[in-house]
DNA sequence: AAAAAGTGAGCGAGCGTTCACTCAAAGGGA
DNA sequence: TCCCTTTGAGTGAACGCTCGCTCACTTTTT
């Protein structure tokens, strides 16, 4: 990204964000075409590659742009009040509602996990993982001190196993392949049956985490 | 797939599934090149248009060939003695060992389904997954009715979540991006100890599984 | 009037697919 | 047995198209 993109106006910015999302979403990152991002975001192709230095250039900063809209909802939850069983039954419903709201920015995603040529996006993953990796390691240890969460477990682990179901969540709501597969795993109509689905995982999680002696179901 | 591709030489299949699953794993769907699994199979451009309708055809025939060959490893698993926990630590043994001998077919996984042109996937989905869906919930429905696991979730809802592990464990061993994920979350040397990574996870499982009242870690 | 920002036709490389052709094997007539 | 014909698998140069990116030019700003 040139230095330039952070001096034009916002709305044109926002434009182009909104033209390229949608176009490396759909179209995955070697289909997508830059003159129809240029176009549909109302700009010509010349400015594009002035603003930036070439396709993977564009297609990392549309990425990280969408990622700190996801990490601020995020934070949210993690500040709010109530035991980590609130905070990731919300978590839950938050990630159904937003993948289902925002199909293209998950499918984007999707698309960035999958690209099997590693230099567009190892530079990326850092930056976009630490975060919630961070943020749920920390909030399991502080569970473990206060002996609501097992302590036997390794708490970078179980962060690690919750947000693979987290991640898989949202590609089971926002992207084709997974959608089918969700139906074909549970029910055709799962997508009508948003509190059944929360509400199964809750159980799983809360008996996966439960420190021993405690029945899952109650909270401090 | 045309006739003819199954009434040529076997060793002329393999030949062109590897050459095949190799360019598609390493470029993905839309970069891989026709010319090039023709050339590296030794086969002209030309035989694989008379065996191949197009470019997808050849796509989906070699996911499917690779399909296959997980199913019967799993298939063997699901027969072996041992209760459940003997038989998903089994799995978690062997998806760790096979995804890091075949990144490649499970490069071509994520590849499939991360693919957004739904119409090249879609049909085939019904046929990859129902196999293993079938599988894990006959396993834990038989162990509900044994009262070893709990009785309290949806057999089909467990078994979805179960598979989402199994998966993002695959795609964490096999695929670049995941696989620095998995090392941004846990430890930079977690390709270092596999036992602890399936420890854990059966752990993590167990409990999750566990019926009220039973003590994880003991198996009847 | 100079510098900065914006433009879009066009270049060139890449690739899916085709098709006119080759050639080895099978069939059959003498 | 030999030769001629037919068949269809195999071939790869070439076509047609797409798209990332450039650059000579225009417009706007300072």
């Amino acid at each position: 990204m040139k230095e330039l993109f952070g001096r034009i106006s916002e709305e044109k910015r926002n434009r182009i964000f909104e033209a390229s999302v949608n176009e490396f979403a759909h179209n995955g990152y070697e289909q997508a075409n830059i003159n129809v991002i240029a176009a549909n975001a109302g700009v010509s192709v010349g400015s594009i590659y002035k603003y930036f230095e070439n396709k993977q250039d564009l297609f990392l900063t549309t990425v990280k742009h969408c990622a700190l809209g996801l990490k601020s909802i995020l934070e949210g939850v993690m500040q709010s009040a109530g035991g980590w069983k609130s905070r990731v039954r919300a978590i839950l419903h938050i990630v159904q509602k937003h993948s289902r709201e925002h199909r293209v920015v998950i499918q984007l995603y999707s698309e960035m996990a999958a690209q099997c040529n590693a230099s567009v996006v190892l530079p990326a993953v850092e930056e976009m993982e630490s975060i919630s990796a961070e943020l749920y390691s920390d909030l399991i240890r502080q569970a473990q001190r206060e002996h609501i969460v097992r302590e036997d477990c390794d708490p970078k682990m179980l962060a690690f196993l919750m947000d693979n179901l987290f991640m898989m969540f949202q590609f089971s709501y926002a992207c084709d392949y997974y959608r089918e597969r969700f139906k074909v795993y549970v029910d055709r109509d799962i997508f009508e049956r948003d509190d059944f689905v929360v509400d199964q995982t809750m159980r799983f999680l809360e008996s996966a985490f439960a420190a021993a002696g405690r029945t899952p179901g109650r909270e401090p």
